[in-house]
RNA sequence: GGUCUCAUGGCCGAGCGGUUAGGCACCGGUCUGCAAAACCGUCUACAGCAGUUCGAAUCUGCUUGAGACCUCCA
């Protein structure tokens, strides 16, 4: 597994290009993704960014790398909305849902939580929260305020960009330059305490209706959004660490101010590879809770979207996701998921197949290079649509070794079998497909179907048919194959 | 308005200068009592216009169209 270490090659936006990947410590990664905020069910889109780090998070495992894998849940923080006013979010849906900050939380993380399991992800090292590190964002906000790049105005902290300046380059994530912001951003309202448009808050002062709290040196207030991560990240990660991870919309201004706070504080990036997976799209249209254009992971289970006219498994839609790299976007679409359904059951069919294939002396082809073809996709930068469309290929080869058309020996048969496992379903995170039908409903199967054998050995097609079209109207379909009736 | 990204066959979606991406659909075939399913095969596209090159989907310029970020967002 070292020599296919070795050979990965990540896509660092930092650099804007792809780069080996070279860890801190030499065999361990330590990765840090921004996780969500809790105060709404996370939707589709949202769930996209994390499947595509769990795949990442999979491949690393399986490359043998030690991961500390961190992903944080936001339950507290006060961000910047449109009219340039800090909102609490979490507070606000506390209020419209008469709940406490906290029930709001605990009611999305347990759903979250749920959600990780039905898509199959894997749970990480750490989830820590915002919450649970106060302390540690008092601390980072202190050393800030220490070495000059942040100043404390009546109760609230900012950073101070333009002393940043002076020393770093603010910007160095998202290719913004402050000089062109300022005449596009908001212009400062009178009431604004930031010395400088581009300022940001650390802590921000307590209102009266806030319904969560804590004291500080400069008073009771909340933290800002940013600094939770740079807090989290650092306790966990230390000061600096392999992969930072999150969605390309977070990348201006989440990340970069978490550059900014980590060079601010300790003088040094937080991340020597910074991630950024894509949305999910509907329509050509980033999914989003304020377009309105988004549905919930359990509508798609359900079908009740009122997109689509049916409903599909986590394991579609895993799949689904899996045929399109995570640096791009996505659309979500009923033909694009019904292939995926049909690519995937070809799929799961030749991974059945292949346990039942007989070995010969020799191979017909060449099955260590069909296996190097699964890590050369995924050492390119996790490409995960390479890697299935040569799983597609083995697929395919299955199948004609099934057919006598091709051949294949003993020890490539036992490679192919490990390989397939491990990139079908510790890599791409499939699942196997559950029995799905009721267990009661199966020795009734047995019977019927067994009646309509009897029936067909003696040429008695209306009594085979009529009890095949009755299924089918059950929803039942009855498959004559070479080896027995089978039925779904 | 600024910054950036992208435009691929009926649909989704890889591709980073020369090789069939792949899946789904369509079509042809095998199998089958019929059907369905399954399997095999076929289908050669890169928004437009110029340019660079022996050679361009892939590089450059322009045009058109779409999207993202600039405000919370995964």
């Amino acid at each position: 597994m070292k020599a296919q270490q070795d050979q990965l090659v990540i896509y660092n936006t930092l650099k804007g290009e792809k780069e080996p990947f070279i860890p801190l410590v030499e065999g361990k990664v330590g990765m840090y993704v921004c996780g969500p905020t809790l105060y709404s069910e996370p939707h589709m889109g949202n769930m996209r960014t994390f499947i595509n780090f769990d795949l990442i998070y999979r491949y690393l495992l399986h490359l043998g790398f030690e991961v500390k894998y961190v992903r944080n849940i936001t339950d507290a923080g006060h961000i910047t909305n449109s009219a340039g006013q800090e909102v609490d979010s979490i507070g606000a849906a506390a209020k419209a849902e008469q709940l406490q900050s906290l029930e709001i939380v605990y009611k999305y993380a347990v759903k979250f939580q749920e959600l990780q399991r039905i898509y199959n992800m894997l749970p990480p090292s750490i989830e820590p929260t915002a919450t649970q590190h106060i302390q540690e964002q008092i601390e980072i906000i202190e050393q800030i305020i220490a070495n000059g790049y942040a100043y404390e105005v009546n109760g609230s902290v900012y950073f101070d960009t333009r002393r940043y300046m002076q020393d770093y380059n603010y910007g160095i994530l998202s290719g913004r330059k402050v000089d062109e912001l300022e005449n596009e951003t908001r212009t400062l309202n009178a009431q604004d305490e930031k010395r400088f448009f581009a300022d940001f808050a650390l802590w921000k002062k307590a209102n009266p209706d806030d319904m969560q709290i804590w004291r500080s040196p400069w008073g009771n207030g909340n933290p800002g959004w940013h600094i939770e991560c740079t807090a989290m990240s650092t306790k966990y990660l230390g000061k600096q660490f392999d992969i930072h991870g999150g969605g390309m919309d977070l990348k201006f201004p989440h990340h970069e101010d978490e550059i900014a706070q980590s060079c601010g504080s300790f003088g040094c990036n937080p991340a020597r590879y910074w991630m950024h997976a894509n949305m999910l799209n509907v329509n050509g249209q980033k999914m989003s809770k304020s377009f309105g254009n988004y549905f919930l992971p359990k509508q798609i289970l359900e079908g009740s979207t009122g997109l689509f006219e049916k409903s599909y498994s986590a394991n579609v839609v895993r799949f689904f996701m899996m045929q399109a790299h995570y640096r791009s976007n996505l659309d979500f679409t009923q033909d694009a998921l019904n292939a995926a359904e049909k690519g995937l059951s070809k799929l799961t069919d030749a991974v059945a197949t292949l346990e039942r294939l007989e070995a010969k002396e020799t191979s017909s082809f060449d099955v260590p290079a069909l296996v190097q073809s699964f890590y050369k996709a995924m050492n390119d930068d996790f490409n995960a649509p390479i890697l299935v469309a040569n799983l597609f290929e083995a697929t395919r080869l299955i199948n004609l070794v099934n057919d006598g058309k091709e051949q294949i020996s003993a020890p490539d048969l036992a490679l192919l079998k490990e390989k397939i496992a491990v990139f079908v379903f510790d890599v791409l995170g499939l699942q196997k497909e559950a029995a799905g039908a009721e267990s009661r409903l199966v020795p009734v199967m047995e019977l019927v179907l067994d009646l309509r054998g009897q029936a067909r050995t003696n040429k008695d097609w209306t009594t085979s048919d009529q009890i095949r079209d009755g299924l089918a109207k059950a929803g039942i379909v009855v498959k004559d194959g070479k080896e027995g009736t089978t039925w779904s």
